[in-house]
Formats: structure tokens, sequence, C-alpha cells
RNA sequence: GCCCGAGUGGCGGAAUCGGUAGACGCUGUGGACUUAAAAUCCAUUUCCAGCAAUGGAGUGAGGGUUCAAGUCCCUCCUCGGGCACCA
């Protein structure tokens, strides 16, 4: 525990400054401004019941440090802050107390607002924004009626997570090896009717925008991977005795010839034309156990092939071999056509079938060098066509195009195009999320809605959206924006249906209403039906939308947080376009940029929007862990609470501690020693600055000084444009150490360096700067120039190696010519030791920097 | 298994253009100030040999390119992250 030093009071300074900032609006960013914009943005925090821990400041340490940055270049700086507080655990809490999502919801983000106002972000409060009020969430379901009425959103049953003992439906991203991630219970697959965006559509735009965006190589590889874009070729292979035709995707047409074998997924729609009498009860028993596999059986654990042969034949189109089809769960209905000609001689999980089931392995690609260590089957890399009639002796790659094109031309075949990229479950089955504003239907109401006068009709897709629901048919229709927000209604109990469906379907007043195919107006079905033949009974749509959504665009609602006739201004959106500068945790590398990508373009396609991309710039911080190493975690008790923090050594030794700890990207323990020594040299500013009797008026007249002081500008100011704040940091701590050597210096010198201070330690420099007779803020001052012609040295040292090892140095004029550098160097004792009886063979002159003699002897 | 990223003192890390390895901070050791402590300051702190001057070794391991390699190339090891039957 450091003492306070009676000097340095640092929670009376915080105090001071935090409010001087809260009063005279420092950081409000103006919407109307002849300045260049600069938008920072973080990923904003999930108000959990934890509340902040040392981990969060991180990333918003970093923006904030430049967003005060640029601010002090002349910038319009943007840097909000706002909270993504849908989510699971408040509606837990819900379901063990009773106590509504909201109230625990509110009361956490209080708590987060004090914690990271404690921390002396230059952060614009007044655009604060938060996803589960209905002022905001409008906009969510707004958006969304906009996929839906363009076709981007369509309702079907899929298999999803589901949690016996939560008794909920769980996203992707919840289940962990095969457990729920809160609470760690198992989990199934289940198929149950969900809404489904096809972010599918925007597989290529995805893509091909990754390639003009500034984020991590490895983020944009995820992302490229997670769309999964590959080329090849579909190909329809005639069945012996049946009119169908089997059709599978292969990446790999230049392989046709060495096809031994096809399979078909277990839920292959052709599976019960495939399979032969005698095949029958086999091929049932198989299909039965690979559907009670859960997903996990199928990949992770059974790398062990199974399968059974269905009895039935294909055709080679290209050389009409009778070609066996089997049904195996290895292969996915999910992906492609849901079934595959197999080459077990160059595809590994084939070659491992094939081996299994005895099948034969036709080896159609040989290397041209003919290596046949390298070309061992299974074989997949290049190399030119053998046991291939006529396209013997080509090179496999071109050979794939003249496959594909002879398919084409004999009409069995063309080229194809597939993704990875599923399309997004949007739905689920909880209270706490923003309710999706659409109505079911009967068809009758659904035609009639269709043709009616009313604003309704031009919101609807091009093809209805249905869905089956106890047998009959329902249709979907949307609310109009006059109609939105749709609020969440109050209920007594957040227990799921248990049914898999949300707890909205047992609010029975909520759920059945009485709708205007004309105004889309509605009311409760306790009401009396309304007079008119407009009204119809509908029922509402009961899921939520995933805690995705509201982040899917809330770096817009930043630039306009108050607008309750749009989304965003489109004015404010063409000014401030989108952040400048984006940080937040690698594990959202995919899932939430993805998502927030999608919706951005589709805005965009749509008009709304100037932009096609929402983050041109992206930085993943790196994790800090406990000070024992290991990931913060309650149960181990390793956590650091910022509070504490601040309580013992301030916010600006918190802020600047977690920025000096390494480069930003790392991941990096935290050290309890570590803060008592940023915190030493915050004292040792402050000390220095508060010592007039060494400050003296006018310019730095002491040139060792000006020159370190211009270094540190030049160097300070670079690191923060790298993102290298650890290294900006250690050359400030230089200049202090100089300045405390020094008899005395300019107060400017002083001042200078309170500049460079500020946007790491925001309080002190505020404090000293007003010390030193500045007005505030700090913030409002031009950052400082670095006059670069003062790093130019009369004097330089120039090093003397001898083959390569450092043997003396020696001074020089700037402007020393080479041969008597040279010849000093050949002459120094100690480089002369070295040259005792050998023959010098080379030397080497780096200008300014060192001279090398190569020696042999 | 595949694809990335990273390995530098006792510790966190600098050295991002191939050109003085270990800046800065922490820790440790010795000292100054003090009645004493705290605070502050000074010296020292990669390893080995030596009283010292100095010499030798050294950036995960091995090899290579170069006058010169932490930095470039090849092989391997360890750790971290991502993907994982996507045909």
């Amino acid at each position: 525990m450091a003492l306070k030093e009676q000097g340095y009071m640092f929670s009376t300074i915080e105090r001071k400054w935090q409010e001087f900032w809260e009063n005279e609006k420092t950081f409000r960013a103006d919407d109307e401004c002849a300045k260049t914009k600069y938008y920072a943005l973080d990923m904003f925090p999930y108000p959990s019941g934890a509340g902040l821990h040392i981990g969060h400041p991180e990333g918003y340490v970093a923006s904030d440090i430049l967003a005060r940055y640029k601010k002090a270049c002349g910038f319009n700086v943007l840097h909000p802050m706002g909270w993504d507080a849908f989510g699971l655990p408040a509606e837990q809490y819900a379901i063990k107390t009773g106590t509504h999502p909201s109230e625990t919801t509110q009361a956490n983000i209080d708590n987060f607002r004090r914690q990271i106002k404690s921390i002396g972000f230059a952060i614009d409060w007044d655009r604060e924004i938060n996803t589960t009020d209905p002022h905001y969430y409008q906009w969510t379901q707004w958006i969304f009626l906009k996929l839906f009425q363009r076709g981007l959103a369509y309702v079907d049953k899929k298999p999803v997570w589901w949690c016996p003992n939560l008794r909920a439906v769980l996203a992707n991203e919840e289940v962990v090896d095969g457990m729920s991630e809160v609470g760690g219970h198992p989990v199934e697959r289940k198929n149950l009717r969900q809404v489904v965006l096809k972010i599918t559509a925007y597989a290529d735009k995805l893509l091909a925008g990754l390639d003009n965006l500034d984020w991590p190589d490895s983020t944009k590889r995820q992302q490229k991977a997670w769309i999964g874009r590959s080329k090849g070729a579909e190909i329809q292979f005639v069945i012996v005795g049946k009119d169908e035709k089997l059709e599978v995707y292969t990446t790999r047409p230049d392989t046709l010839f060495g096809a031994t074998y096809m399979v078909v997924a277990p839920e292959h729609p052709l599976i019960s034309k495939l399979v032969v009498s005698e095949k029958a009860d086999e091929v049932k028993a198989y299909i039965d156990a690979a559907a009670k596999k859960s997903d996990l059986d199928r990949t992770d654990l059974a790398k062990d092939k199974s399968g059974v042969f269905t009895g039935s034949y294909c055709l080679n189109p290209v050389n009409g071999e009778k070609i066996p089809v089997w049904v195996a769960d290895y292969v996915l209905i999910s992906y492609g056509t849901g079934a595959i000609m197999a080459v077990p001689a160059h595809d590994e999980r084939d070659f491992e079938f094939a081996e299994k089931f005895s099948i034969p392995i036709q080896r159609v690609i040989a290397r041209a060098d003919g290596d046949e260590e390298k070309a061992k089957l299974p074989y997949s890399g290049p190399g030119v066509m053998v046991n291939s009639s006529e396209y013997d002796g080509m090179d496999a790659e071109l050979c794939k195009a003249e496959i594909i094109s002879k398919l084409e031309s004999q009409g069995q075949g063309k080229g194809a195009v597939n993704y990875k990229l599923r399309d997004w479950i949007f739905s689920r089955q909880r209270y706490w999320g923003e309710p999706i504003p659409l109505v079911w239907v009967s068809l009758e109401d659904f035609e009639k809605a269709q043709v009616s006068e009313g604003i309704l009709r031009n919101l609807l897709p091009t093809n209805p959206v249905t869905s089956e629901q106890d047998g009959s048919t329902l249709y979907a229709l949307p609310l109009p924006s006059s109609e939105l927000p749709l609020k969440l209604p109050e209920i007594e109990n957040y227990q799921p249906a248990g049914t898999g469906e949300s707890p909205l379907a047992t609010i029975t007043d909520w759920l059945e209403i009485w709708f205007d195919l004309e105004s889309g107006k509605s009311i409760s079905r306790t009401e009396p039906k309304p007079a008119g033949e407009n009204w119809v009974y509908a029922t509402r749509e009961t899921n939520t939308m995933p805690q995705w959504a509201g982040s899917c665009w809330y770096h817009l609602r930043y630039l306009d947080p108050k607008n309750s006739e749009s989304p965003v201004d489109p004015k404010k959106e063409a000014y401030w376009g989108g952040p400048d500068f984006y940080i937040g945790g690698a594990e959202h590398a995919v899932l939430h940029l993805l998502y927030a990508r999608f919706w951005h373009r589709f805005l965009h396609d749509e008009g709304v929007l100037a932009h096609p991309e929402p983050y041109k710039k992206l930085f993943h911080q790196g994790l800090i862990l406990g000070e024992d190493g290991n990931k913060m975690s309650k149960s181990v008790g390793n956590v650091v609470n910022p509070d504490v923090v601040i309580d013992a050594y301030g916010a600006d030794s918190l802020r600047l501690f977690e920025m000096f700890l390494g480069p930003l990207e790392a991941v990096k323990p935290w050290s309890e020693k570590g803060i008592e020594g940023v915190h030493r040299f915050l004292r040792k500013v402050h000390r220095e600055c508060l010592l007039v009797s060494k400050h003296q008026d006018g310019e730095e007249t002491n040139k060792e000084t000006l020159r370190l002081l211009h270094e540190t500008i030049l160097k300070v100011t670079e690191a923060i444009e790298d993102l290298r704040f650890n290294v900006g940091i250690s050359q400030m701590m230089i200049l202090i150490n100089h300045l405390q050597k020094s008899e005395s210096y300019a107060r400017e010198t002083a001042r200078s360096l309170i500049q460079l201070l500020a946007p790491f330690a925001p309080h002190l420099a505020e404090e000293l700067w007003e010390q030193l007779g500045g007005k505030p803020s700090v913030a409002n001052h031009p950052w400082p120039q670095a006059r670069k012609e003062l790093l130019v040295s009369e004097e330089i040292t120039i090093v003397f190696q001898v083959n390569g090892k450092l043997r003396g140095q020696a001074q020089f004029p700037r402007n020393a010519e080479k041969d008597s550098i040279l010849a000093t160097a050949k002459a120094d004792p100690k480089v002369q030791a070295f040259l005792e009886g050998k023959e010098i063979v080379k030397e080497i002159y780096v200008p300014g920097k060192l001279v090398n003699l190569a020696v042999k002897g």
C-alpha cells in the first residue's frame, strides 16, 4: 500500500477535475463543427452485477488517450459510452428472486457508470445509451422490420441448443464443450421454431469488404474462415435404375476419375429412393442412431468413421463406371448438397472411410516431380493427372476448369460456390430482450392485408413469412414504425414456458390481440373487438432478439442518441461516419463484428447510411491476468477491483499503469509492485512541477534539456499514434529523471511535459497545468510540436567493431569524413589489439553509426 | 490434425529500417539523509572468469545467409489463440 504523500493528494485532485469536466462539459462532442471529426469507440460493456474489473478499463484508457490526444491536436472528438444491458444474467436473477430485470439492470448500470466516471474518461455523457431503453430498442426493432421487409428474415425449425436445467434455448456461444456457459449444465439439440436472418445473402459482400479494413490480420482471417467461401462444382450423378439424379458438391472436380464411392448424409431427402429393400433395416437403424447423436458425438468424439451401404449405385459422368452409394454421418446435410463423391486417394476423410470399409482407392493425381515419399496417399497437394483417360499428364489445377466445362456441355454439372456461413438464428426464447415486432394471422387475413389501403401493405416482404403452428400455417405481419417501440409486458413469473417458448408465450393478454390490417394498430383481446372489418384476431411473436441485436448498430446511435424520428440523422451520420478507432476484446472477432457489419451494410444498401463498413480501424486489447499469472476469476480469488486500486493509488496511477504494463495487445499479468512504480513517477512529476525555485522564465536554455524535451515530444507523439503507450510512458520517465537531476529548467519545459502526460494522467495534468498558470482545460491546448532540428546533435558517436564485435567508440563532429573516422578507428588502442597480426579484408562504414573491420589470419 | 501469433535478465518489458542487446519500471544488494521509520536520493543488479583493467558467453534449440542477425531463411521444441469431418 502506498501511503498518501502530503504533496500529491490524488483523491482531492481527481474529484476536483472530474467535477470540472462534468460542469464545463469539456468533452462534449459538437455535431456542427468545422473541425475534422475523430470518433473513438469502445465495445460497450454488459453491466454485470459484479461491477467493473481491472480488464474493462484497459481498452477504455487506450481509447481515452487517443481521444484526448486528438482533441489536443484540434479534432472534434467523440468518445461515448453506453450499456449493452439485455442478457441472460439479469433474467436468471429475476427467475431466482422475482426482481424485475430492469431493476437489476438499472442498479448495475449505476454502479458501472460510477466506476467508469471515477477513472476520469473524456466521455460525452450526454450521449449515454442503453439497449434496454425503449427509445433505443424501438430502432433495433425498426431495423429488424427493414430486414423483414426485404425478405432477409424468415421463420424455420432449426436445431438449437436446449438446456433442460435452465429450461432455455442457448446460443452457440453460450455452449462450451457440450455444457451451458452459465451453470455448466448439459445441453442437447432440439428442433424449435426460430426467427432467422439471411446473413448468407451478404456472404460475398462481407468477405470482400474485409480487404479495405484496418483490422488485425488474425481477426480478418477468422472472419474469412467463418464465412468459408469455397469454389468448386456441382455434379449430377445418374442413379442406376432411378429417374432422380444425385447431386454432389466438390472443390476437386479434377479428381472425378478417382471417385470410388459416394456418400449421402443421413438426413438426405433421396435416401428412401436410394436404399434397396434388403438394406432397408440396416440403413434405417443407422439413420436413427445418427439422429440420436448430438453434434458433439458426430464431430469431436466420433472421428472414427461409420456408415452403411445403401445398395444403390451411381454412374460416373466421365467414364460411366458404377459407384456404390453409402450413407454416413461424416457428411453434413447442412453444407453443399448433403452428398459427396468420395475420392479416398486424395481426401483424408474419404481415405479413412475407404480403408475401414475396404473400398478401392484409385490415385488420379501424381506429383510432377515424382517424389514418392511426398506423394503418399491420401495426397491432397498439387500435381498432374493420371488414370484419367484424356486428361492424363495435365496439370490438375488447370484441369478443374476443363472438367467443369465438359460436364456443363453434357448438362451434368456446373461450377459452384459454397459458404460455411449459416443463416443467423435471431430469436431467443427469453423475456429480457427486444420483442420481435411481428404478429401472426391466418392466410385469409394476410391476403386482406396485402390488398388493404393502409400503410401495412408496403411493409410486407415479396414472399410471405410463414410458420407452422398447431397444424395450421400462420402468416407474419410487421408492426408499422408508428407502433414502435413494442414494449415488454410486465410479468409475474420469469420462468421460461418450459416448452421451449419464451415466458412471453404465457402472457395471454399481451399475446392475443386485435390487429388492424390497415393501420397496424393493436389492442389486447381482453378488450372488445373494435368496429371495422380490418380488425382481425392475431397473436404476437413471443421470441425476443439476441443480445447481439442492440450492439449491431449502437455505434450509430451515439451520433444522435435522442432522435425520435429515425435511428440516426443522415446529416450527422454523414459527418461522423464510423468510429475512427474501435477497441474491444478479441473474443468478438467473429460474431459481434460480423453481425454488426451485416446490419451496417444492409442499412447502407437501404440508403439509410452513407458508409458501407462500420469499423474502419479495429484493435483488440490483451487480457490482464491476475498477479499469479492466471486468468482473473472469483473462484481463484485473484480479481483486482479498480475501486480498491483507485482508493490506494488514484485513477491516474491506474490509467498509467494499465498502459505501462506492456504492449496493448499482449496478455500480461497485473502487479501491485508495478503500480507503485508508476505512482512514484506521478509523485515525482508532481514534486518537480511544483518546485518553482527550479523553474526559469522564458525559453529552455539548457541544450541537453531542450534536446531531450523535443525527443520526448516526438517519441510520445509517435507512441500514441502507434498505440505503443508503454514506450511513450518510458520516455516521459526519462525526461522527468533528467529534470530532477537538473539544477533548473524552464517552466515551459515542465508545461510541455504536463501536456504530454495529460492524455495518460489527465487529473494530475490539469492540476499542475493550473498551478503553473495555465488556463484549464489542458485538454484544449494545442499539442506540443517536436522541433526535429534540435535532435541532430553536433557530435556523433561512432562505435568501432572488429568482425562485428564492439571494440571501442569515439566522438566525431557531425560532418566528419569517412576516411578520418576509419583512421581513428584503426588507431584506437583497443581496436589495435584485435588487428594485431591480422589482415583487414573489408572496411565497412555506416554513416553516423559504426565502423566494422573484417579481419582474417 | 490444420491455420495464425509469441519465446529477450530474478520479473513486466525496450531495441519494429539487419548496425552499441537489456531502455524504462519492478525486485534484490549496499549506501546517504533520519533519534527512528516513512518518503526521497545515490550506487549496483544478464551469466561466467578476474582485485581490477578486461576477456568470454548470451535474445527457446540446431543450422544457414551477411562485414554485421533478437531482427532475414530452413528444421525442430515450448507456450498462447483460432478452426476442427464444410468435401
